[in-house]
DNA sequence: CAAAAACATAGTAAATCACTATGTTTTAGC
DNA sequence: GCTAAAACATAGTGATTTACTATGTTTTTG
């Protein structure tokens, strides 16, 4: 069980914004630098972000983002939604598939509570978290 | 995120020596016929769980498996351990791998907690709840 | 001693991951 | 208006992982 860099890295692009004092935008180019990031990879999982508008984006010379919301109403289930693709433990649970072995399936149950599981933790989670000393991990 | 066949096979495996009577022995090619799983590879498998001491193997003809201890004393916490080789969500929380990042990293204390979390999830299920209808998720 | 079962290793096709390369479009500043 | 800078977008690619298959060896029962 694993997440992807991609995840990690649009997450860690995501608390650099949210760092930033309402309004101030940030350069993706900067921040790929500033960690350590391919830019160009950067830029790929910025865009799967895009559906979910959180993103503010200012195009052309001087542009950069910012969120379009603040940062205590961006939790982390819409996130890695939207940057793993689904977030199910396992493909049997994916929407528009219907395992065969759904009706004697044993395990099926586990996996759904993993699911469930998982999606509560991340969905209580926001990106104020990260930036919060109060509320900090 | 996702696990792996392996952790998804070999966990029916084990539920389904769960299920049988005490002592009674079950084969690795019929439970492998029975849950459609491929043999050679449901072997690799349960090889994989062999370090975990949960297992009784009776080798020759008319061998087969049982659950070395009963199956409320084994949770799966330490099943995906082995099945799936580590848990950490991400590769920075492995050990013997010390992130460069480690001091300045604003989302490892997040990870810590989501693999912390994951673990306690796990370690709380024994292979009973998949066969008690009273515990049953 | 033959068949059946567990034990074990190596190879392999397909998929996924983590990018890179190569553009196009939009905007700010001169 | 022109140029540079930034976001936007698609296609390709090498490395790794996944999910097996193939080919055995060893042990035990009848």
């Amino acid at each position: 069980m694993r997440f992807s860099t991609r995840t990690r890295y649009g997450l860690r692009f995501l608390v650099r914004l949210a760092e930033q004092p309402k309004g101030v935008r940030l350069q993706l180019a900067q921040v790929a630098r500033e960690e350590n990031i391919s830019p160009g990879y950067l830029e790929q999982i910025v865009r799967a972000l895009k559906p979910l508008n959180i993103l503010c984006a200012a195009r052309g010379a001087g542009g950069g983002y910012t969120l379009a919301k603040s940062p205590e109403e961006i939790n982390l289930e819409d996130i890695f939604l939207h940057l793993e693709g689904e977030i199910a433990p396992v493909s049997c649970l994916e929407k528009n598939k219907n395992c065969l072995r759904m009706g004697c399936c044993t395990t099926r149950t586990f996996w759904q509570k993993l699911d469930e599981h998982m999606r509560l933790f991340l969905h209580n989670i926001t990106l104020q978290q990260f930036i919060d000393s109060e509320h900090h991990f």
